[in-house]
DNA sequence: AAAAAAATTGAAAACCTTTTCTTGACTATT
DNA sequence: AATAGTCAAGAAAAGGTTTTCAATTTTTTT
């Protein structure tokens, strides 16, 4: 049988309250040599308090949700490793979801954490929203949104990325290297980075001089699979093309298809990616990518949200981290302007 | 205030411990009319029950721990979807822990699992194993291997990979391509797989009759970057040398570097990775690989977890499943023999 | 119609904490 | 010496459920 706080107390010869005291050390008002006692008993018994019972009384778990859109995507892998690591700092434990981009599931996912009575979620949310069922649902717990927007309720706060400027950065640099006709080949245009990111587009083809075209604008699903059918679509000459992707699996499977189709990249056509996963590195041609800190953002974003729980967020709740170019050899040609 | 069973005992005129009966379908001494009678206010109120209470007194939290060494190598992400995937249909939630394959951040992974009282741990390992302080951990909870061996008490079941016969099939095939010099870049020899890769390969050199040189058995880690650094430490000329590498993350790195280096792959040096990950297939040249069933390893190690856990496993508790050779660019030339 | 058997229901205990408030014992002040 | 003030400690309630078993009601059998 596992060693209780009332078995502690019986052998200090002290009540459990007294005991308790010393477990949370609310000190002040027990005497040194009873709270040095009881901590050796402690130590001697190895005691540790069962957190159901503890839960019960506080109303706090000291647990946390978190929910991704897809584990396989390095971008959420390594914000939810982010976001691990500052809860474990913080004392806090994980529920792990993974909402395959899709609504319901999310719906479902929030409604078992919300049972289990985790203290707060961190939810980088599916792609495609909907605002009015959101708005429906129940929330009396905090949520943080991370990179991805949503209309809960409860969403006390949010950690963004600058996606308009990280947009017109990268489309500005394959206008810079000369591919005349840009495309943008973008994830669901429900969420908010991607229609971020179609400003962004829009605005740097305009600063350029260039027209706005429907036809060069792409839109399907943030998945590898999605980019390598890309260009079975298109029904104009793919000759010094500049394509600008909503994220880097995207811009992989574009360029897989590129590479078998025997079009040349970075000679014929250019590749912008979004996110800067570690694979973009190891592909060849290399991608040239916005880098998102997306550890950061699961770091931060944990952090947010337990201040908020503790309501010591004297800080704004809602942060923008910023985009930062890496420019590889999928853009690297001679400048031909 | 939510809503409790004293509630909803009160508005149906019946005891908590009869709604308590219906809430879990313990209904074989209720009568009809009171089942139905209670179930219309469930459903009205939308009762729910609190977990904590229930857990308190089933002493079951339906809720398991997941440990994997490194949440940013595919293979485990796809071995935590399987899981996670089969937790969910089964009615479980996931504590989710990345040990960063360190052994003492395992260890205290594992005791605050414990500590939240997790019904059971779905573990894959660090790689450096210590038996005498695993044996030392007090885990009275069961507790399910896979992929890596360990060696605590609680250990009730694994999911294994047939090893031996995996590196087996991949040596043989980089000599029956003619490499001349085989070598084997493998990972901590303190794990159970690569030991039993590194009988694999010893047995298929055997065969083959060539001669077995420690010069040829490099150990490191299972991280790209080991991968990177392996042609630095090796003293002989690079000429028709084929590597047997541990995962596919050093393969991918050692690739990487050889390409670098101008050394031609697969027409001078062939390359073999373990695991089979996606990305493989995204590198140029694209990788050939022991594909292991990763998915599978996560959804059939929860299953057996929580078959253990019900006290329904009569099968065996100890599952070995096979690897496939899947033949890419990497090892892709003209046979010289 | 009475007795026996079966079906239904609920009272109360148990699970392990935390927290509030009262009590009792000292200490300090007048 | 009496009173006020301080300090230390614990009794008891609360949190929401499940489970056991005794009590009651209904049905069946004689």
């Amino acid at each position: 049988m596992k060693i209780t706080i009332k078995d502690i107390a019986k052998l200090a010869g002290v009540s459990t309250a007294t005991v308790s005291k010393i477990v949370n050390n609310k000190i002040d008002d027990v005497s040194d040599t009873t709270v040095y006692k009881v901590r050796k008993i402690i130590k001697e018994k190895n005691y540790t308090p069962n957190y159901l019972a503890r839960s019960m009384v506080t109303k706090k778990t000291k647990t946390l949700g978190l929910i991704i859109p897809d584990i396989r995507n390095p971008f959420f892998t390594d914000i939810a490793k982010g976001a691990e690591d500052r809860a474990n700092e913080l004392g806090y434990s994980i529920f792990f979801c993974n909402s395959d981009d899709d609504l319901d599931k999310e719906f479902t996912y929030i409604n078992s954490l919300i049972e289990k009575q985790v203290d707060g979620i961190m939810l980088a949310g599916a792609a495609k929203r909907d605002r009015d069922r959101e708005r429906k649902i129940n929330i009396n717990i905090p949520i943080v949104a991370v990179d991805r927007n949503a209309y809960y309720k409860g969403i006390k706060g949010s950690i963004e990325i600058d996606n308009y400027t990280g947009a017109y950065k990268g489309v500005n640099h394959l206008i810079s290297k000369g591919y005349e006709r840009i495309v943008f080949v973008s994830g669901p245009l429900e969420t908010k980075p991607s229609m971020e990111r179609l400003r962004g587009y829009k605005k740097a083809l305009k600063d350029a001089g260039k027209i706005i075209d429907n036809e060069n604008i792409i839109v399907g699903t943030y998945e590898r699979n999605f980019g390598e059918k890309v260009i079975e679509t298109l029904d104009y000459s793919l000759k010094n093309v500049g394509f600008f992707c909503g994220n880097d699996l995207i811009a992989i499977g574009l360029i897989k298809s590129l590479k078998e189709k025997n079009y040349k990249v970075p000679e014929e056509i250019g590749v912008v990616g979004f996110d800067d996963i570690y694979i973009s590195l190891l592909i060849s041609p290399s991608l040239t990518s916005l880098r998102q800190p997306s550890y950061k953002m699961g770091y931060e974003s944990i952090e947010l949200l337990i201040k908020i729980l503790d309501n010591n967020n004297e800080e704004k709740n809602k942060k923008m981290l910023k985009t930062r170019l890496i420019i590889r050899e999928s853009t690297n040609r001679i400048n031909l302007d």
